[in-house]
DNA sequence: ACTATTTGGTATCGACTCGATACTTTAAAA
DNA sequence: TTTTAAAGTATCGAGTCGATACCAAATAGT
């Protein structure tokens, strides 16, 4: 049992991103949280782009989240868009100087750096152990995944060649299927 | 260059501890970085137990660590204890209390219950590759490392078998070489 | 030795986060 | 059709955090 050994560890690095992350953000007047419902947005896909789904993904309560978008409504970094079924969801849409301004801050400035010093072969191994661990610890505690379509138990390959999503019976392009969701399950649900 | 999928994975790590910090935190009226200074003094040696040190620790302004410290205080989870040769200096002890409120609250729960069904090899595996990249990131950014006395280049092993500090000019017991310590350097500071 | 500067820390303010509670509007269920 | 649930907003209070100003002790400069 290293639970000790990797909490200690992740803590730090969690705490090392935050820092940049705050520095890096406060160059546009931006809070860490902003700067992660952004990333988030950006890497959604258009079922998850929804506050509803912002908070889930950040594990905080709807109010603290509705907040956090009007300001960032509020400063044109993204725009909401009420859904053309369900008039009370409304979709969030990053907008160019949102995503511009993404592209300046994220990944953080040291973890490029970080990268650069990197051996090739040692970041693929990072890379893997990141992706056990959270995974573990997703499944250990059952928590929703917020993985890409790609690896995603609704997900059909279609005769045609295509994708499918057999949740919301709705085709997918290629594209799409990189992105996350917010109903993300995996195909070998072992627990 | 895996840049994109190392900052995504730490990120997202990231912002599962914290979620779960605050929820763990919450049952005693403690705030996440209010945990982690907790913590912080439970794994930092005699030399770095000054709120100076916590400032440099968490990347944060004095004032704002201050306040922190105030309010720990206030809990009764630490006291202060003004350093006997510098009048300006405190150091701070955790108090009973406040230990056995760490030892309830760290490590995070959902890292226990990975842990558990993670196979003790991925955990040595993972632990590697954890460590790897923090101290790239350290090293690629010329921060502080804030490790154990152990691997520091102050630290000469006596004749007698006992350890001794170069930097403060003491003699250093057995279980203080596993303490993190604000002045460590690697003894190959390759940069 | 005596002033000047630096250093560790506190005090106070304002912008922001975050949870809790109450509320509105729209959709779904009974 | 009435009831209930769901998605969001509004508002409040405690806390974080940086900035600035401040204080007292230690160190430097002369």
């Amino acid at each position: 049992m290293k639970s000790n050994d990797i909490y200690n560890h992740v803590e730090r690095l969690s705490e090392l991103l935050r820092v940049d992350s705050r520095q890096a953000g406060a160059a546009y007047g931006l809070q860490p949280i902003q700067l992660e419902v952004l990333h988030y947005l950006s890497i959604c896909n258009r079922y998850s782009d929804t506050p509803k789904a912002v908070t889930e993904y950040l594990g905080q309560t709807k109010g603290t989240v509705s907040q956090t978008l009007m300001l960032l409504e509020g400063k044109g970094l993204l725009s909401k868009i009420t859904d053309e079924y369900d008039k009370r969801v409304s979709h969030l849409k990053i907008s160019p100087k949102g995503a511009s301004l993404l592209q300046k801050t994220i990944p953080s400035p040291i973890f490029i750096k970080a990268c650069e010093i990197l051996p090739d072969n040692k970041q693929t191994e990072i890379v893997a152990a990141l992706k056990t661990l959270l995974l573990t610890l997703l499944q250990a505690n059952s928590m929703k995944t917020f993985d890409m379509c790609h690896t995603c138990r609704y997900n059909i390959k279609t005769e045609e060649g295509g994708y499918f999503c057999d949740l919301v019976k709705q085709p997918l392009a290629d594209n799409e299927i990189e992105l996350i969701c917010r109903e993300h399950e995996f195909k070998n649900t072992g627990s």
